[in-house]
DNA sequence: TTTCTTCTACTGGTTTTCAGGTATTTTTTA
DNA sequence: TAAAAAATACCTGAAAACCAGTAGAAGAAA
């Protein structure tokens, strides 16, 4: 197998640097470039062939997020790890979400680097330990008392979240509206919130919906 | 290092009988119980020690991932792995966020299973070949057309998943409410949504918030 | 410089929600 | 089986959202 044609993207140039140097001795993979923005980037992808990207998040031109999703759009070969400080959980799941293969953060040791990477060209995706425990740990949102909700609050809780009012679903439920609106405030008040608006952020956030 | 103690839940008693037959011949691993719905299995965890829990989704009393929430939360060393038929991405990354240490689907190969299994108990996050094509997928959600968002717009989203009505907006971004009004609108417009709760749920879906 | 987009603001009318209750019936569950 | 929880239904009035338009000003892009 030849080597993996490796970039490395950060908006540090030091941190390129030093990743070079990390890397420079591995027999499987070549760093072949190294870019500081999003745009430098896609124009060398352009013309050259890439195997894997170790990739920043923070870019000053254009989210690494939404860049990791341009690249699988177009080409989807390229194998694309996160190499990031953030540590909140939903931007480590948007990436991988967005078709990164990996995410790790910035102070992994080389030997987890080495290993994510090789677990990553074969069609895994990869965590650094530290990441796995950021995913694993619940959220302060799943903390929080959940409210507990009864099957019509569910239900009812659903079809607000389809945009219905209460008459659509007194309707569909076969209910009188004003069921439906007192269901409604039950839920308003049982998440301890000001209006539908944010009671569906709120149920989203809690992964109800 | 002593033979895992496992078991099996699912709530169709052929698929624990074929996993044990697969399974029984594993050096490492020890089948020590199977259960056919969640109650059986937190009477068992109370009283009998447990490193490995091979755990379906789908069960009669209770949900497979409220069930993995519970057991993290009062046995958490005891590591948990999907085996499911579920294949949808939002079922996947809840497990995992509920701290399930992989998701396979039950046709995966007894390798993958064997190699998830020998990956989870050492702290990794593993998913079945199928399962992270699932994830890297873009979701139609993404796929179709996102709105494109004027930065006001993002804005005035953002607190309107706050549940704030127009009139706070406004005085908070000394606009006239009318003109939040009209923003209001022309999100409800580019979203194709009937009204701000669909339209929050909406935003959800793609990430928006 | 002209065009396009975005942001701003308005009118006027209709529908729906929200907040404060109360109260009966059904279903669970202890 | 009794008590608790859930589901059902109602009232009133104020507040907010929603609908369907129009239109000027600022900024960016062509």
């Amino acid at each position: 197998m030849n080597k993996l044609r490796t970039v490395i993207v950060d908006d540090h140039p030091i941190v390129i640097e030093g990743l070079k140097t990390l890397l420079k001795n591995e027999a499987n993979l070549e760093i072949v470039g190294g870019f500081s923005d999003g745009a430098g980037l896609l124009f060398y992808l352009n013309t050259e062939p890439v195997d894997l990207i170790l990739l920043d998040v923070t870019l000053p031109d254009i989210n690494g997020m939404d860049l990791c999703q341009m690249i699988k759009e177009r080409f989807s070969t390229i194998t694309i790890l996160i190499l990031s400080n953030h540590t909140e959980r939903s931007i480590i799941m948007q990436t991988i979400q967005n078709g990164a293969s990996g995410y790790l953060l910035k102070n992994s040791s080389l030997d987890e680097l080495r290993q994510c990477i090789a677990s990553a060209v074969t069609g895994n995706i990869c965590y650094s330990k530290e990441v796995v425990e950021i995913i694993s740990r619940p959220t302060k949102n799943q903390l929080r008392n959940t409210p507990q909700l009864t099957r019509r609050e569910k239900q009812i809780l659903s079809l607000l979240a389809e945009g219905k009012t209460s008459q659509n679903i007194a309707q569909e439920l076969f209910l009188s509206p004003l069921t439906v609106d007192t269901h409604r405030r039950n839920l308003i008040q049982k998440f301890e919130v000001k209006n539908v608006a944010e009671l569906i952020a709120a149920a989203h956030q809690q992964q109800l919906l």
